[in-house]
RNA sequence: GAGGUUGUAGCUCAGCUGGUUAGAGCAUCAGAUUGUGGUUCUGAGGGUCGAGGGUUCGAGCCCCUUUAGCCUCCCCA
């Protein structure tokens, strides 16, 4: 028998991390509600058609696609068209419905998109959603990269409003306070990304001094500027994308001085307009907590890989010296992410959290809550016989006070229930034997301290309850 | 798609230039101990050395092929 094995980028999750993960989600969920959005759930799977072309090419590779079934019933006249089908498969990337109608859900935007359209009748806009589902991906896993992972994004769609986009900016504050990461927000646009490829002189390659400017972090300027030689950006083009790369200082005195050199470009001003105009509203809405805004940061290398993206764009990275994570959390506003499926002019801004970097982050900073990972507060120990039935009584009242309980289901050796019980970590362990029952009492131990004390139910309730 | 690296007990790993019957720790089970866990002590079970082929008197170790995981780049969360 082979050893069994699960899918490659694919995990199990043991009762303590999935704890933890629920923390994270209810964490999220609650700030979700607070700020109006509603829930959505969508398939796990999409037509094929819905999800091509909306990721790049690169995405498009990336999609999880599934065999139709049934194809052997075929008959003959579909069977030649299966062959031939099949042959393009086999010579480029290409693929038919006739073999994949249907693929995994790629990210939760698309088909957020999607939804809106098919339900537009039904919706109040503004509309406001939040989506807590896994995603898939067939990309090489590595550290961090999974095949099969969660999203949970927040999207408004329907106003252009950027009180929408400086909210967006409250919920990362409040969630990441509350999860106790330290983060810098960094905030950016796609105009001044697309200001700065006119400036070059080249507003075609906007996406290639975009994916260049992205590695800054990464490689430095050298690596920059030799990507963007690579990617065919003129010396001259080079020289003014490293004046703005060197632009220094607060957020104001950064956007003053690329309205200086963007000047004569209006998409720029309008994009410096927009992050000067959104950092106003978030300063209003914070209010008290203004404060925590100061690790909100104009940072213009901030590219965002999503092509859908049309003005603000922000990213979270953890702040902690000791903790090497990419992003755990961005997102953007894109200008006509419905027209793809048929209705224009319905703008849209999202953010997303990567609940899965952010669950090693919180780990590794050690800032999860002692108490998620408890399950059932006590354990009776069973004695057998008249005991047993003594014990599943007091189970069942234990129970019906609210109080999380179980019985070790045989009656085995003492020593092995109480090996048990120390294994699984119960706060207290109750030994109803023939003198408790004749007493009509409970011996409680306490795990922790060791110290035990015969009591009656009332007061073991009592004692159960109490924060441990 | 490109590159690097590792597959030995349920888990984590030793195993010398090729040489008897492949080891350790943890875990499991049993016992010391049939109403007192965590710490001890004693014993036991558990292996196609990832798979296939080759070299050799002899292969866990060398060669070829293959497969799976991990890591890096590309790209991304």
């Amino acid at each position: 028998m082979s050893k069994p094995s699960i899918p490659q980028g694919t995990r199990d999750f043991s009762p303590v991390e999935v704890r933890k993960r629920q923390f994270i989600f209810n964490t999220l969920r609650d700030i979700f509600e607070l700020y109006g959005f509603q829930p959505l759930e969508t398939p796990s799977m999409e037509n094929l058609t819905t999800l091509t072309g909306k990721y790049g090419e690169e995405g498009d590779r990336l999609i999880f696609k599934i065999l139709n079934n049934g194809l052997h019933e075929k008959k003959e006249d579909d069977k030649n068209r299966l062959n031939a089908e099949w042959d393009k498969i086999l010579s480029k990337p290409y693929s038919s419905p006739v073999v994949t109608e249907r693929a995994l859900r790629y990210d939760l935007t698309i088909p957020f998109a999607r939804y809106v359209v098919m339900h537009q009748n039904e919706l109040a806009f503004p509309f406001r959603r939040y989506q807590m589902q896994p995603v898939w991906r067939a990309d090489r896993p590595q550290k961090g990269r999974y095949r099969e992972f969660w999203q949970c994004d927040a999207d408004v769609v329907g106003s252009t409003s950027l009180i929408n986009e400086a909210e967006l900016l409250c919920i990362y504050q409040e969630a990441f306070r509350q999860l106790q990461i330290p983060v810098v927000i960094k905030i950016n646009s796609r105009k001044l990304l697309a200001a700065l490829a006119e400036l070059c002189g080249m507003p075609e390659k906007m996406m290639d001094i975009t994916i260049a400017m992205d590695k800054l972090d990464k490689i430095g300027w050298v690596g920059v500027a030799k990507e963007l030689q690579e990617r065919g950006i003129s010396d001259d083009g080079i020289w003014q994308i490293e004046k703005v790369i060197n632009v220094k200082g607060t957020n104001e005195e950064k956007l003053l001085a690329f309205a200086d050199i963007m000047q004569h470009s209006a998409t720029g001003m309008e994009g410096i307009n927009e992050l000067s105009k959104t950092l106003a509203y978030y300063k209003e809405l914070a209010g008290d907590n203004l404060e925590l805004g100061l690790n909100i940061d104009v940072d213009i290398s901030l590219a965002r890989g999503l092509n859908y993206y049309t003005g603000v764009i922000v990213e979270v990275v953890c702040n902690h010296p000791e903790v090497k994570m990419g992003s755990i959390g961005g997102g953007g506003r894109y200008d006509d992410l419905t027209g793809l499926f048929g209705l224009k002019g319905l703008s849209g801004v999202g953010v997303s959290f990567g609940i899965d970097r952010i669950y090693d982050v919180m780990d590794e900073l050690k800032v999860f809550p002692e108490q998620i990972a408890t399950g059932s507060q006590v354990m009776l120990v069973n004695f057998g016989g008249e005991n047993e039935s003594y014990a599943l009584r007091l189970l069942q009242q234990l129970r019906a006070a609210n109080i999380a309980a179980e019985i070790y289901p045989d009656s085995a050796k003492f020593d092995k229930q109480m090996k048990y019980a120390n294994r699984r970590g119960f706060a207290y362990v109750m030994l109803p034997g023939d003198e408790e029952r004749q007493k009509n009492m409970v011996s409680l131990k306490n795990f922790k301290t060791g110290e035990q004390k015969m009591v009656s139910l009332e007061e073991c309730v009592g004692i159960l309850k109490q924060p441990s």
